[in-house]
RNA sequence: CGGAGUAUAGCGCAGCCUGGUAGCGCACCUGCUUCGGGAGCAGGGGGUCGAGUGUUCGAAUCACUCUACUCCGACCA
């Protein structure tokens, strides 16, 4: 992508509004534009890196065996009357009528949509167990949003429900998520650390909630620091057999939230040197709860006997509008943005240093050919600025490769990469530069860890 | 929902107290010179001063009402 062709609102300026770094960051970067309280538009930068997230999320729900659909943004209160939620639901929750006065709402969560779906063609056990997902747009009417769209009103969510014949089975699909959640958050160069959880207002008796440190998260959290440096469990991983012995793995070792324990359970219980009280921005959370909203709304299959079995459900959230923001919470400096390669808006960034140049324009124009045809997803910096104002924009949205040419260079047949994480500087031949950039990017596009 | 605050050009702000031609920096446009860390000079464009009502010869400025937004506290992907 030619930056001379493409929209990107970069602000000198810090928006008064914005307090966190996330938040002053995104719209620095021009990512965001705030329309109203806790409403945003994602300007192409920010939509290229949620689509990223959003992608790497999709897969790991298929890895795992999650299959996904789209169901609609409105939904019926008849749906929520089932349940018993249109009214406990309170104000949170967007209320609207259509044209014939008949009730509807902006959809906070899809546990009764999904339900709906499931009762109406799933009736036997042998089509167990299943899991359906979907990434819609939900809307919450927070009392107060804020820290731009890592609490927002309106924000994506990937939402997965899985349906099994008895708890056994449903612990054993909550396994799958939960493992599917390690991969995910480590796919986009996050630790995401899964925290015992209350089950709060959606009720249930199982819960995790996943979180990323930083200083500016909601919560605060206790854990046992050796969680920090666990891998993954790997692309191979085989979803279909046991993965209790993984989940108790992450489990046995002590992570809560400061709703779930205190700081005396927490020394008890973690040697003093493994000990770490910090503070964590949820990002995902994964429920079992049992026949909660199939019992109500009849979800039920004929087992092997001929009988009705009320199924067991859990549901897994992740928000990709919060995701992006506990990104850079999780990796920035004060130059700007330092995305993993995995989410980048863009893998690297050619720098044409004097744009008008017609030797210097040519070269350029070719390595960027170059590199475009070598597969790598590249933004080109052919503006007429000066070169000063280009590193800055280029380490403020945070390109993690800066791939530098100009008229000294070209002479030398030389170009430059600057790291965007470390700051490191290599000079090699401009022949080399493909194979290299190349090289530097593919292991870390994490596709298959 | 309680408490505090803000609203003047795309962004950041001054002007308001003490009413009298709406300003500054960045960004934008034109020209020339620059060109390896947010360039220089010269010229230029852009405003219902959040909205309404009132006071006044005259309101960005004073008064009242409303709205939007932000921050601090209890809930949430």
């Amino acid at each position: 992508m030619r930056l001379s062709r493409y929209f990107l609102p970069v602000l000198r300026d810090v928006p008064k509004e914005a307090e966190i770094a996330s938040h002053r960051l995104m719209l620095r970067a021009g990512m965001i534009r705030q329309q109203a309280s806790g409403l945003y538009s994602w300007l192409p930068m920010g939509y290229k890196v949620l689509m990223k997230v959003q992608k790497i999320i999709e897969e790991e729900q298929n890895r795992s065996g999650a299959v996904q659909l789209l169901m609609p943004t409105i939904q019926s209160a008849d749906l929520w009357r089932e349940s018993g939620r249109y009214d406990a639901y309170g104000k949170e929750m967007l209320r609207i009528e259509d044209r014939h006065e008949r009730e509807f709402l902006y959809g906070p969560t899809n546990e009764e949509m999904i339900t709906d779906i499931f009762r109406t063609y799933v009736k036997s056990y042998k089509d167990l167990p299943l899991n359906l997902y979907h990434i819609q747009w939900k809307f919450r009417d927070e009392v107060r949003p804020r820290f731009g769209t890592m609490r927002s009103r309106e924000f994506l969510m990937k939402d997965a429900y899985s349906f099994d014949l008895d708890e056994a089975a449903a612990v054993k699909a909550f396994q799958r998520m939960f493992v599917a959640y390690l991969r995910t958050f480590r796919r986009m160069g996050l630790v995401g650390i899964p925290m015992r959880a209350d089950t709060g207002p959606i009720g249930g008796d199982l819960s995790y909630e996943f979180h990323v440190l930083a200083d500016t998260g909601e919560s605060g959290v206790f854990l046992d620091k050796d969680l920090l440096d666990k891998p993954v469990p790997p692309a191979d991983t085989d979803f279909r057999g046991d993965l209790d012995p993984i989940f108790k793995d992450w489990t046995s070792l002590f992570a809560a939230t400061d709703e779930m324990t205190d700081e005396a359970a927490f020394r008890a219980a973690v040697p003093e040197d493994k000990q770490l009280m910090a503070r964590g921005i949820e990002v995902g959370h994964i429920f079992y709860f049992g026949t909660k909203y199939s019992a109500p709304m009849k979800a039920n299959v004929t087992g092997p006997d001929g009988k009705d079995i009320t199924v067991h459900m859990g549901s897994y959230g992740i928000g990709p509008t919060r995701v992006v923001p506990a990104i850079i919470e999780a990796m920035h400096d004060e130059n700007g943005i330092i995305w993993p390669v995995s989410v980048a808006p863009f893998e690297a960034v050619l720098i044409n240093l004097k744009a008008g140049d017609a030797d210097t324009d040519a070269a350029c124009d070719k390595l960027y050919a170059e590199l475009t045809a070598a597969g790598l997803d590249m933004l080109y910096d052919d503006r007429d600025q000066p070169a000063g104002s280009k590193f800055a924009t280029a380490d403020l949205v945070g390109i993690p490769y800066q791939i530098i040419l100009g008229p000294r260079g070209l002479k030398s047949g030389e170009v430059e990469i600057k790291h965007r994480k470390t700051g490191e500087r290599e000079t090699l031949p401009l022949a080399n530069a493909v194979e290299r950039l190349k090289g530097l990017i593919e292991p870390q596009r994490m596709n298959d860890i």
